[in-house]
DNA sequence: TCGGGGCTGAGATCTGTTCTCAACCATGAT
DNA sequence: ATCATGGTTGAGAACAGATCTCAGCCCCGA
């Protein structure tokens, strides 16, 4: 929050109070938030923030490597902070869509490697994993094995949690 | 294209013209094509074909798991055929928009430790590692020991080369 | 306190993708 | 070869996410 308020300054752009509370809402969220999912975060605190300018706010955060775009396939990005975190990735459940980061040294490591190989320099990297968590698993062999057919929901509300918990 | 010949066939669809070129235009560019990529191209040869068409034809190939779908970020879609060939992914040159294909069986490795550390099962991944490639990379280099500030163009028609040239 | 440059927001606009539906055609049977 | 039929096709409408417009507002340095 403070390095929000320290960018802006150093690029000489003025701290409003809808860019305070668009930086706070995803910052304290700490989840993977759509532009939707945080206009209807703002509402419920009673703030009304125009979705032209959560547009512009994150995409400010994304400058300034507060933030980082994602994209999961849905047809709509979503927005996280991450800073000062060390570089995670993500493993999406396709059934239910819980999202889990993971840190690994290794990813770093073998993007390294390839980038030395290839002759390129990296600048960023997108590491997604799809599949099943345990418990959607555990729910698919359940179903198959009783021979009836269930999915879990996809979940909209974008549930997170960090491995280990 | 046998292969999608015997899939529609083994889902009791009919092979029409329309899907026989759309097929073999993905085949023979051996590109990531957008939509409109696609739609030239078959234009180009005197076909034409319209978009609803195409994209319910690339569903199809996606879901009979000959193509793939990319997104690079661009604001729209990539297919590209996948007949066969081995898992490989993607680095992206951010100035020039090159797309080199790679394939090392330590991120197979890594996703298959990482799932099981985790209780996940694997569906699909995504790895793509953008940065410069070693021409822009040099060009960077020598406008910004000149003083001058000169950027690459990004590459609509999205060259692309396995590695190794 | 003031002046001005940047910000805001409702709505228009743009663009990629999907939907609609009447005409068309691939397929299997005769 | 001809026929019936059910899925396919394509032009354009519809949709949704993201961006743009511009008049009015607000932050900030003086």
């Amino acid at each position: 929050m403070d390095l929000f308020r320290s960018y802006l300054h150093q690029q000489r752009l003025p701290l409003t109070r809808q860019r305070e509370v668009i930086a706070m809402g995803l910052f304290e969220s700490g989840e993977q938030l759509s532009v939707d999912d945080l206009a209807d975060l703002l509402r419920g605190r009673g703030e009304h923030v125009g979705k032209a300018t959560i547009y512009r706010t994150l995409s400010l955060l994304v400058q300034a490597e507060l933030a980082r775009e994602l994209d999961f396939g849905e047809g709509f990005k979503r927005y996280e902070l991450q800073a000062g975190e060390a570089r995670h990735d993500h493993f999406i459940c396709t059934s239910c869509g819980q999202v889990t980061r993971f840190v690994r040294s290794v990813v770093d490591e073998f993007q390294a490697t390839i980038a030395a190989e290839l002759g390129y320099t990296v600048q960023s990297r997108r590491l997604e994993i799809y599949g099943l968590c345990s418990e959607c698993r555990a729910a698919v062999e359940r179903a198959s094995s009783a021979g009836a057919v269930t999915t879990g929901e996809a979940a909209s509300s974008g549930q997170v949690r960090g491995e280990g918990g």
